[in-house]
DNA sequence: GTTTGATTCATACGTTCGTTTCATTCAAAC
DNA sequence: GTTTGAATGAAACGAACGTATGAATCAAAC
């Protein structure tokens, strides 16, 4: 295999550091020793450490994303009102298949994205598009349309919900190790008990206020 | 009111400004001169910028430990298999219970405790002790018992779910503001959803592998 | 009045950070 | 062979960081 670009060497790296040790954790001499290139390659190649964390967080999410609108058209095509397993399956299931190789069974990738969307950095809000709000909206709709009784409020709420499941689905690596916490999951566990988890939230009757 | 003492003044200050900005996001600098105290007084009063950091999340999280241990007492006092909807909200409650005067809503808090949680700092592995994890501990064998059949990797799965959901629950802050989608959410509303949301979640029937 | 111990203060140290500068390399175009 | 423009390299800049130091302050004890 041709050894890539320094362009992508230091997306890797910075990707590698950045969902282990945070934006403001990650220096720029990090990324570039781990990616053996010089330190001024990120100036070059990216213009700033920002816009180098704004090309990652795009290189991850985009197909997390696109995979979602994809998931949500081939629903929609069958029935206008699919099951709401299967919404929460379409939206929940790109964020645990979209992980690159070498990913410590999507560990990391999680970790990036609570990174991305966590990091209280000034820089971290422009690090997602209009891409993303779209999607969410257009989930939004289907869910509220399946979903009657909800109201938008409630339905925003539980949608943030899913989101928090399955990012911070990997989060007790941060904590101290409970006795009999097994630490990390196979991927495609995580990925069940995670939508049979979500469904069940999902459909629970609205509350009567 | 009397005017607490710098100790305390630096503490409030830095609750909001980790909060606000994280742990590696907020100078001793700022704390100080925010406290209106003198540079110095941070390494005199806590002896470093972490230890500081682990006074502010014992101070945070040690009263909702405790609500929660004294929950699933008075709890377990009247019967030893109490309804999940209960031991959800014994559980999860307190996180939206405690909520300091000034704080607005608790969205203060709740980022706090994302930062105590998920910031990917070496140090913050040490800001939560053992009492924490005790109480988690506690919880763990309670659902257990009144959900028998789901493998204990499952349940510690959906704990960290209603963990995640009532942590992460303000994080669209983070996020663009999507139009129709309201930032911040009342606390009291916020609690209710997030009940009935874990309660349907946690209740699921385990999934048959 | 003096002493004492706790606290506050201004200041400086050494390090690390993101960024910039400018020289150098190198393959392709002419 | 020369030129050109992209890419890399070594080094330095100024700023901000956490921390340490020692003098100044102040209330209480004697």
């Amino acid at each position: 295999m041709a050894t890539p670009d320094t362009r992508t060497q230091i997306l890797d790296a910075a990707e590698h550091l950045f969902a282990e040790h945070g934006y403001r954790g990650t220096s720029v001499r990090a990324i570039t020793k781990l990616a053996g290139a010089n330190l001024a390659a990120v100036g070059y190649h990216f213009g700033s450490k920002a816009e180098l964390m704004a090309a990652v967080a795009r290189r991850v999410v985009e197909p997390i994303t696109a995979a979602q609108c994809a998931g949500l058209d081939k629903l929609l095509a069958r029935t206008p009102d699919p099951p709401v397993s299967e919404l929460v399956e379409a939206f929940a299931g790109p964020l645990f298949d979209e992980m690159p190789a070498g990913d410590e069974g999507g560990a990391r990738t999680s970790r990036l994205i609570v990174t991305i969307l966590s990091d209280p950095a000034e820089e971290a809000r422009r690090w997602t598009g209009p891409a993303e709000d779209s999607v969410r909206e257009r989930y939004f709709a289907a869910f509220a349309r399946v979903l009657p009784g909800l109201s938008p409020e409630e339905l925003w709420f539980r949608m943030r919900g899913i989101f928090a499941v399955t990012a911070v689905d990997r989060l007790q690596v941060h904590q101290q190790p409970s006795p009999g916490c097994v630490p990390p999951v196979a991927g495609e566990a995580a990925r069940r008990w995670a939508i049979t988890f979500l469904t069940a939230a999902m459909s629970a009757p609205p509350i009567r206020s």
